[in-house]
DNA sequence: CATGATGAAGCTTAAATTTTGCTTAAAATT
DNA sequence: AATTTTAAGCAAAATTTAAGCTTCATCATG
């Protein structure tokens, strides 16, 4: 699950990446309403959560700018308000609810856990081949056996098999997985596809991830025999 | 025990948790019926008070809806309305008992003990592998030895236990534990961890409580050979 | 038509860097 | 005096970089 922060203070801005990527979301950040916008507008994310007093473009018009565009994206409002005008008024530019600082982080996370609700259909587990993969509790399986991997080798594989069948080129993943939106030339995601592939071979789970020359990858339902 | 509160009034709602903590609960906090409901739909709670006037879902949906999903825990009702009708209507919801505000502490504390007492009877002890925890006496018992700790200490490996088999993000922690809503950059946790694993060791209980990098903690029961 | 030279793309490995957690001692708080 | 918190140095793990190696497709040459 993706999430934008729109957020100019600093400390509470760290401070919710942090803890949400604890929760496994994968979170990016923008300081201000226009990038904030910019971000919104030219990614796909599964939930906004926004700040109402930023710079360059208030929450509110960010919100009123990507109803306009279209996008249905969750978003959540933070604000220092808290009296009845501001709040009917937050929801009417097309919020779906707001919290008012201070807050507390565990109810900050049951908002969200209702705004993802109908996403996270209870128990979705992710398959591919022998593979299981539980994005709640961040485990893998290949069978019985569970497979241990970093973070980063984790976010690389759900990202794979979420997207299974499909080619991933390398651009998507390095701003996926990577949160790199700029092109640049690195070959983490070659050494990462090394360790996984090692990790998947020492499980007897081969031949999942192919290489699309050129392009990407892709991982593939082995055939069953 | 742990006890969730679903109240939007911020003195009630304050004034019940700071009560029952000094009693030695540990308490939740939800300001409407949705965010309670899911509150009470991802933890365990050992009871729930529920004032039947909420904002978002009210208490007496919210006491349906977790019937509806098979959950057994006790629901207490507070309400302003007190007519025979309003009380039955609750307790068909699937509450089990209500008291009318405004009310004394000490009766509520009565009923709880109350709604309470079938699991205080049984067995109100924590445990995870060799350890016992008391929560009512501040106990801990590595076998027959008694480990002493400090509150601060207490406090923390009975949250552990607690969520035994479920990892403990370092934000939960810090929110549950020590109370702090905003602050990223401490490293009390990695110090108290190292206490409790030092005097846990010192009591011949080890590897019970696990490092998840880049996440916090998990208690996991140690497999029996 | 076969062959092997060539370069681009990907693979692997090791080393460098960064991040994260552990431990300790000292300072602050109760 | 006991407990809690801060801060700093150290250690381990994760991540990234960089270099050499392999594979593959292309194409010129025999």
């Amino acid at each position: 699950m993706r999430i934008l922060i729109i957020e100019d203070e600093p400390g509470i801005a760290g401070f919710l990446k942090e803890g949400l990527e604890e929760e496994y979301f994968a979170v990016d950040l923008a300081y201000d309403g226009k990038h904030g916008l910019d971000f919104a507008l030219t990614n796909e994310y599964d939930l906004l959560i926004v700040d109402w007093m930023i710079p360059a473009l208030s929450g509110i018009e960010v919100c009123r700018q990507l109803r306009k565009a279209g996008s249905l994206v969750p978003i959540l409002f933070l604000t220092a308000k808290d009296t009845v005008e501001d709040v009917v008024f937050g929801l009417d530019a097309g919020a779906n609810d707001y919290m008012k600082k201070p807050f507390e982080f565990e109810e900050l996370l049951a908002r969200i856990r209702v705004q993802l609700r109908s996403k996270n259909s209870t128990d979705d587990m992710l398959r591919a081949g022998m593979l299981t993969i539980n994005p709640a509790t961040h485990q893998v399986f290949a069978g019985e056996e569970e497979i241990a991997l970093t973070p980063k080798e984790f976010a690389l594989l759900e990202y794979l098999v979420r997207n299974k069948e499909r080619v991933c080129t390398r651009s998507r993943i390095i701003e996926h997985v990577w949160d790199i939106h700029f092109d640049s030339d690195t070959s983490v995601i070659d050494v990462y596809i090394t360790f996984l592939r090692r990790k998947l071979e020492a499980a007897d789970c081969e031949q999942l991830i192919h290489t699309i020359r050129g392009v990407g990858y892709i991982v593939r339902e082995p055939a069953s025999p």
